[in-house]
DNA sequence: GCGGTTGTTTAATCATTACTAAAAAAGTTT
DNA sequence: AAACTTTTTTAGTAATGATTAAACAACCGC
């Protein structure tokens, strides 16, 4: 089995590669850890096959690293989806409690849970539960950053990288299902004016890239 | 949080504890290690105050030793009557996914499951389940070896120290609730002979000291 | 294209937690 | 009590995975 820190690596890659290059310094502040880690790491990971690395120009997953980064984004997401359903955490313990238990339950338990909670296909954060086969199921959503106001939108997913931001979510009720009206977009990636629950937000860029928003309604 | 090496150390030492002196040795054994590796741990935890350890003296773990392994044994023991029950684990697995998961999952999490059984009492195999505060259920029980035929007994509780050894008394069927006929016992610890299921079977005294019985049939 | 900033890698270290081999202490025989 | 056996400890080492400090590479502005 791999070792919890080299799954918290390909997670972290894995999540990293879909807004582009990832660097060192990016997995290094994600991670909370030094550079020179993940320098080490980075190779280690490299010589198990699992990423392709070359010095100062980034690193991508191999087939088979992305295989177990899916792997283990699925046992996170379905612990959310249970922890929330079925023991009642609320939302915003459910992100620690799976990210620590997600490296240490068995293929059996994660079956279980998946059939108990009859093979759903988004976390209670909106993200897409990859299935054993490794696919991903998808919806029509945007990040908020990149949405033209005025418009009418439901959240429909946080991205759930970040403990703090989810922190910052929930404190703001900005969460899944959630209707907000976008206002107003300050130009050159400006803030972004929103209301909802009767008030009136303004969010940075930053904070709106996290936010992936639907404008069907669908949630 | 302590790491899982200490936790199993103080879980081993707890359970070692019970059946006397607990030296170098024994834990070696138990945990499958050499015993240089233990003196190394049993220095680290003498110097946090978890155990009483002196130089070819045995150990012993202080108040604050013992009420962590308790705590210890309490997730494990709750785990494993939450998988069995809750998740539908066969009895055979219960044991190694709480022995993993035990390490992990947080106070609230353990909380829950308690609650949502009914603050249970005992595991599914029987052993005392600590409650919050640090006690430890009884029952009338008597091990196994010490039993004088002819009599007729329920099973009540195994040792769950060795996962091997689970598996035999899975295999043969000698499970909580099991009643069965003492019928002979060799003397000087002999090999002792039990009827149930419908035929006889003959068992070691080491095995059957870890089989703990009930005389008034209550499991 | 030179100098500075930023990002990345190297090198040396540390903490954990295991290991083996050898030394030392304790216990057992005779 | 001397000799032998068993148990325990010491000493030296290894793998993981983190650190800091310093060297090195890449990019940016002028």
């Amino acid at each position: 089995m791999l070792s919890q820190s080299i799954q918290d690596y390909l997670k972290t890659i894995y999540k990293l590669q879909q807004d582009g290059q990832v660097s060192t310094t990016k997995i290094a502040k994600t991670l909370n850890i030094s550079g020179a880690s993940v320098t080490g790491m980075l190779k280690r990971l490299s010589a198990m096959k699992l990423v392709d690395y070359h010095s100062y120009k980034g690193v991508k997953l191999t087939e088979d690293g992305n295989k177990l980064a899916l792997e283990i984004l699925r046992h996170h997401r379905l612990l959310e989806l249970y922890l929330k359903e079925s023991l009642g955490f609320s939302l915003a313990k459910v992100h620690d409690e799976a990210c620590r238990l997600e490296h240490y339950v068995s293929e059996e338990f994660v079956e279980k849970i998946d059939t108990l909670l009859g093979f759903p296909e988004f976390s209670p954060l909106g993200n897409p539960i990859p299935t054993k086969e490794g696919l991903i199921p998808t919806r029509d959503i945007h990040p908020l950053n990149e949405i033209t106001p005025p418009v009418k939108v439901t959240i429909a997913q946080l991205n759930d990288a970040d403990g703090e931001m989810l922190d910052y979510f929930e404190k703001m009720n900005l969460l899944p299902k959630t209707k907000i009206e976008v206002r107003e977009k300050a130009p050159f990636n400006g803030p972004i004016t929103i209301y909802y629950g009767g008030e009136e937000k303004i969010l940075g860029n930053e904070i709106a890239k996290n936010i992936f928003v639907s404008l069907n309604g669908e949630a």
